[in-house]
DNA sequence: AGAATTCTACTACATATGTCGAAGATACCA
DNA sequence: TGGTATCTTCGACATATGTAGTAGAATTCT
């Protein structure tokens, strides 16, 4: 399940809280963006009909729901990325990592931890 | 400068070896990607437009040329990737890297030593 | 109840992306 | 030198994406 990026500012304001309506969404988006209800109620009828979000009526307001996980979009958003850029091997986006101090030292020394645990256990 | 899918293509087969024809390029794609000439063309001069690519003529024909490194095109890619959906924060990247099992033990092992002697120096 | 507000459902439209085909200019081979 | 293969340049078209307006239904305020 690839995202927009459009999508994903829809899909990050509904995953903060839910259900919602399509007007709590447009409060949360970041503040750079400042959509039209129409636009946010476009680009949730698409999110629906992909599955990423569920839609139930109450009254005549519908409210939305995240179908689609974060975890999962992650997972998605990740995978597709080293598949593109990096041939699908972590190897190279890890050397990648290191090399173009994308990890502050701080990241480094948790990374080191987080490592070691798991290889203690 | 971000990079379709389709251009990626291009490119990867591109930063193999160069200068190439467009002719060249085609036959470097891999298996499953079978374009037409033409689309091809297209997308080299789409590229060009953008500044990706250089293109010079050798009589009727032209060669083309990376001016886009992969190293580059990498970076824009992890960090388009990193804000989208990690919100350009390292940290949970991290996180997920571990969780998800993305990496391998081999690969975690390789991570810790090369953190460890960056941070030796 | 009538007016104002808010929703939904549709439609629309520009730009981006993926994919070519056609036509004319060039180059190369018998 | 005529034919055949190859290039280039343009234009085209479908689907995706970003963004929003309009019209009519539902709700709410006074």
């Amino acid at each position: 399940m690839k995202l927009t990026q459009a999508e994903w500012q829809i899909m990050k304001a509904l995953w903060k809280k839910h259900p919602a309506t399509a007007r709590q969404i447009m409060t949360r988006l970041p503040n750079g963006v400042s959509w039209a209800y129409t636009t946010i109620k476009t680009m949730l009828s698409r999110l629906v009909e992909k599955n990423a979000v569920g839609e139930q009526k109450r009254g005549n307001t519908s409210l939305y729901e995240p179908l689609l996980s974060q975890r999962k979009a992650r997972l998605s958003a990740f995978t597709s990325m080293l598949d593109q850029a990096f041939d699908g091997a972590t190897g190279p986006l890890v050397h990648f990592l290191l090399e173009e101090q994308q990890l502050t030292a701080r990241q480094k020394r948790e990374l080191i931890e987080k490592l070691n645990e798991e290889s203690g256990k």
